[in-house]
DNA sequence: GAATAGTCTGGTCAGATGCCCAAGGCAATC
DNA sequence: GATTGCCTTGGGCATCTGACCAGACTATTC
């Protein structure tokens, strides 16, 4: 028998919040997440959001911005596993693919990006995450020998991204297709 | 003097709500535009909005694939007059960066992304436009030695948005950080 | 001048919105 | 058993939402 106190439930209800927020950011679009909308799919009454967060576009913000640290921190690990730079570059565009949790996420990315355009404070948060990422993502193409890693990976982090983007209008966007490309950018130049 | 029309009149007034419809997804977001807001800004009563057009979604579709229709166009421009390979993708990154006006079409452009997610009929028209867009920058790509052209011309399209999207909250990406990295995705591989 | 057709107004409708709050709940502590 | 502190309910507030429409306006055609 489990002990579930006041201050459990509530902790509860906060993350299921965070969570159906997430989900509904990438179904709905960042302005079309209501209270009760929201309440509703978490099962919970509406009054219950605004006891828990200030308001609504607070709980959007936190909601976002926790997946958000998630999806990077996935990637990170995925290029760290992977040692080749080649097998990094390709693992790390095939997850975004495969994975239907890890894609609609990005599509959450991409929100949080338009969002933060109108949001100084969301747009400060996401920075941070957003530089530690590509500090990160520098290190590793300079230890596997990639030119201007710095420069490599604020382009290919935004590349990245770009993808995501394109492929709710380009089939032609696969793993075959893209890996090449990718392994050209992160290259050393041509003699 | 100049004669106006009715007809004259209503055009003008469709026209208008067009653009100022495009102006707004990019200040507040798709889903935040509503007939009202649309008509203040456009000088105009609410009513009309549903006179000129079949629904707001409707209204939003038109303006959005309009003025992504124009940015495209633009670009392409831009990329046929540089002739040489590497000038072309400085220009194109350039102008995004410069003008103000292409930068927040841009945003627009990233919010259509996302609303087609959600939108079947809209989904299948920027389709079009954005295939349509990388099969002239493949041509080029083609004509000035890049190697696996159309793969190429995928990744850029979405390798431009991206940055776009990133420009928000990474400041170090301007003209001369960018500039060599686009040139080594486009470049032919190294033996 | 009458008829026609396209444009526009101002108002109405039912429903949704964010936020708030008094009242009740329940488990832990005294 | 009383008190304390956190969680939860259900309803209410003012405001906004997309859509609709009867009627007025105006330039063109007869």
């Amino acid at each position: 028998m489990v002990r579930r106190t006041a201050a459990d439930r509530g902790r509860d209800v906060r993350l299921r919040l965070l969570n159906t927020a997430a989900e509904l950011i990438t179904e709905l679009g960042w302005a079309a997440v209501s209270t009760r909308i929201l309440a509703e799919r978490a099962g919970v009454t509406p009054g219950l959001v605004h006891y828990h967060f200030p308001s609504l576009q607070a709980l959007l913000r936190d909601a976002a911005l926790g997946m958000v640290s998630d999806l990077l921190s996935g990637a990170e690990a995925l290029f760290d596993e992977a040692r080749p730079l080649d097998a990094g570059l390709d693992v790390m565009f095939a997850s975004l693919n495969a994975d239907t949790a890890t894609s609609t996420r990005s599509l959450l990315l991409a929100e949080t990006y338009l969002a933060a355009n109108r949001d100084e404070a969301l747009r400060s948060e996401l920075s941070a995450l957003v530089a530690e990422f590509q500090q990160r993502l520098a290190r590793w193409l300079a230890e596997h020998g990639a030119s201007t890693p710095d420069d490599t990976a604020s382009v290919l982090a935004a590349t990245l991204d770009g993808l995501l983007l394109h492929r709710v209008v380009n089939p032609r966007l696969n793993s075959s297709t893209v890996a090449p490309v990718l392994r050209r950018l992160a290259s050393a130049p041509p003699a």
